[in-house]
DNA sequence: CGAGGCGGTTGCATAATAGAACCCAATTAC
DNA sequence: GTAATTGGGTTCTATTATGCAACCGCCTCG
């Protein structure tokens, strides 16, 4: 059976683990965040099996999030408008992980605004007027595209 | 071959995924946020097979995420303080999902300040000042805890 | 007390991944 | 000018992980 695709769930987190939900492929993002572009930088950055990486930068490809070019006359692959709107995504997850799965020396990455070296706003959710809001202070209302769900956040 | 871990990579996304990047267990945490708490729920909202849930939700446990109790008689798995704090993942994921890959109705799901009903700050990055920033104006710099890699973001 | 409902476990078939070897074009080395 | 190397993949095989269905034990309810 081939694995169970999410496009029963009417869920745009689902919508979005099909895109990016796949086992390296958000390292394979969070690489070309950090610059990298060729095949082989990406296959030694990550370890990964050629064959798969083969797989995964087609889909992303395909996906509009990396953008695959030759005008140097090799091939690389880029980050699109689509794929750097995924920045948040990674910072998120960048800094759960730091936070409750951290290194002994500290902090790994920091993520700074580089037109004054000052760290970004931790992420997380705010307000409109900018206070930090709690998880349970959210809650999730129904928008159009999705009229049959039972939640209760 | 077993799935290749992610251990050798010293990066907190890596070590993220290694606790949230299987398929279903985003899903798994999203329902939990949105408030089901017992196997049968997960299962039927999900359509997962009942063996692959199984594994999740104990991977989920162990990994602090979620907390099983027997409180009620019954078996319950909640978020944790750990698990609460994926909500930012969870939201910029599915913000992500309902912009890029957009139901024709429009938005699926809008999050709201429980308080008075508004809708929460766009998902992003932003200055310690406040101002929205893109993502060419950030920048990673090393923490302590890695100290041998080479970044061009 | 027989029939479900709930929370799983077990067994089997198939798809996805890991690893290594191979291919081919373009450079680079000798 | 030919051999060796590099970059960017593809192909092959062994092994996992997932999907599905069936089963099991405990509780509750009629």
């Amino acid at each position: 059976m081939k694995l169970k695709s999410f496009e029963h769930l009417n869920c745009s987190l689902a919508q979005t683990l099909s895109v990016v939900g796949e086992h390296w492929t958000m390292l394979i993002v969070r690489d070309a965040f950090f610059g990298l572009r060729r095949f082989d930088q990406f296959q030694s950055s990550l370890g990964i099996a050629r064959n798969v990486l083969s797989v995964r930068l087609k889909k992303l490809v395909q996906a509009g999030v990396l953008e695959r070019s030759e005008d140097r006359g090799y091939p690389e692959y880029r980050l699109t408008e689509k794929g750097l709107a995924l920045q948040p995504v990674m910072i998120a997850m960048t800094h759960w992980g730091d936070t409750y799965m951290p290194h002994p020396e500290g902090k790994r990455l920091i993520f700074v605004d580089r037109k004054n070296g000052k760290a970004i706003k931790p992420v997380g959710i705010y307000a409109a007027d900018g206070r930090r809001l709690k998880p349970k202070e959210i809650r999730a209302k129904l928008g159009p595209g999705l009229q049959d769900a039972q939640l209760s956040v």
